[in-house]
DNA sequence: ATGAAAGCGCTAACAG
DNA sequence: CTGTTAGCGCTTTCAT
């Protein structure tokens, strides 16, 4: 129950020096003697020396945290770029401190209300669907804590920002399907007002576009992300009139939403209607038939990311950068036609 | 870039009262006079005063971090007790940490080496597979950070601990199975060594046992907990002379790898040979066709450690508990005979 | 190259 | 009920 640690104090009472040199020593400051370094870096080791954070924060200024605010972790893009961040803000000494807000705008305010930014030496950030916290994301930046936003990005702050290609991505999927011979392409959307569901939806009507295919406004859907989402648009979809041969879901839980539906319908899915989602899940090559998706790099977009941020807080002048990183097309059997 | 917060100086110098005044009034404590109270809290909440934790941290020697040592963070299980713990502890007022091992004893011990026990008020540990790092978790208690462990507890350590009931989820699997009609049940289990890992084994081998079913050595095998494991084994046992006609998995992937074997040698799920998992992740109810499984309390238990965690670090006496969750039978195709 | 001393923001005796 | 003071462990002038 004590709890008592080796302070620097206990470093310099044995070695008869000042807990100043000793500090010196450990930090590798230019003026130490090296011979009086070895000394005091070597009892350090011996005695398993380890800093107090609290008190190099408290005296410095900073931390070594960094806050992850981000709607889920359940998922696997999520929890995927979660542990590519973790990975090098391990390597970098740093420890991350995790948020969840549930895809709740409320409750996102509330996390950046009760952050305490002392506590923080930057922020990565996926901002929840219908968030409206703008202004607090540019209070934190002012008070001199970099944000670093990934997947979901907001366009009118000026800080780096980690994405896939979405737009491409999109347009990609949606090519393949034109490829393979569908024609009449729906577009299962995600909530309006996010920036990538809308970079999905400008790839995917470019995509028709360019192949002189009209864009038919009742096929294009917005709602939730989630499965039971996917399901209910593709429910609504098959009772139209005009029915659509091909599905590009925003994602693959919407996707395999939407085959469920499929198969409820005892439709076959690839020879009636195709279906390409986007993340490439593992569900998505586990599920029946197998779903053609646009992969994701979501470990790179989770190390990335927190490089970025940690370029932000170390260098005094990082200037912002915008990163997208490609996709890539996962063939699989729910876009065969035959 | 000043990044300057309000502290207590700053109020204690506004409303012309000493510092401690205000410290006292912030924290509600019994001898402070009302009025006072009030002017400091409205104060405070005018200014959005934020305490440094740092500063907090250092003068009581307690941070409000709470650290999670867990293999993987990418899979339902993990990333939904995650999401238990996040709650309660945000709840509390407090943070998450989050150190990755990946399932390496190796990067386990890295971690808790380098662990700075300075910024942590409590510790929840899912030990990695073949972890060793018993006396790194007993120094820790030792010195004075509690440990609750969920999961893959370390049974030698005198701690909470929190789990599912692995006897008896395992025990109702091969019952269900039994019940079906199957008789010649194969244990797909995990790695050797792994208190949960026997605890299944031993739920299998009482429910054959109860049935007058034989135990039959060449059907229990020990591998990894990937769904590759998975299919390998299940490669395996169909190679042999002496078949068995149904699958209890230690976990949904193995059983998904089993499965992927199954269909890969045309053998009719279910029909042919029976297959049970455990953990009800929700891939199991996206394969085709749907599997059998045992539903462990992710979240509660994610919940529950964390309710002990902070019990361990608030109360000073405090008695080690052990809980045990029920898991719940969710039956799909996968164990449908005809 | 080293030491003394002040201070980071907060808490906790101790007096009154 | 409130103020004074010392101190948590570390960094950082400022001297020497």
């Amino acid at each position: 129950m004590k709890r008592r640690n080796i302070t620097i104090k206990d470093l310099a009472r044995i070695l008869n020096i000042s807990v100043s040199t000793v500090s010196r020593a450990l930090r590798d400051t230019y003026d130490v003697n090296q011979e009086t370094r070895q000394k005091v870096v070597n009892l350090a080791n011996e005695l398993n020396y380890k800093p107090n954070f609290n008190a190099t924060g408290l005296a410095k200024g900073s931390t070594h945290n960094l806050g992850i605010v981000l709607p889920f972790i359940t998922n696997y893009y999520f929890s995927t770029v979660i542990t590519g961040i973790q990975e090098v803000a391990y390597n970098s000494g740093y420890n991350i401190t995790l948020y969840v807000t549930n895809d709740s705008h409320q409750r996102e305010l509330q996390i950046l209300e009760d952050l305490t930014i002392s506590n923080l030496d930057g922020l990565l950030i996926c901002a929840s669907s219908d968030s409206n916290s703008s202004e607090y994301f540019e209070n934190i930046i002012s008070d001199g804590v970099p944000i670093v936003f990934f997947d979901r990005v907001i366009d009118t702050i000026d800080t780096s920002k980690v994405m896939q290609d979405d737009y491409n991505g999109a347009f990609e999927a949606v090519e393949h399907l034109i490829e393979r011979g569908y024609t009449k392409i729906a577009h299962i959307a995600g909530p309006k007002g996010l920036t990538f569901t809308e970079k999905r939806l400008n790839g995917y009507k470019e995509a028709l576009i360019k192949n002189n295919l009209p864009i038919t406004e009742e096929w294009i859907i917005h709602s939730e992300f989630s499965q039971e989402s996917g399901e209910k648009d593709m429910d609504w979809l098959l009772q139209q009139n005009n029915m659509p041969d091909a599905i590009f879901a925003v994602n693959d839980r919407k996707a395999i939403g939407a085959m469920q539906s499929l198969k409820k319908h005892k439709i076959i899915i690839g020879k009636d209607i195709g279906i390409i989602g986007f993340t490439n899940d593992p569900m998505s090559s586990i599920i029946t038939p197998g779903l053609t998706t646009i992969a994701e790099p979501a470990y790179e977009i989770g190390k990335l990311s927190c490089e970025l941020l940690i370029k932000h807080i170390t260098k005094t002048y990082f200037h912002a950068e915008e990163k997208i990183l490609p996709g890539k097309l996962i063939i699989r059997e729910s876009t065969i036609r035959s």
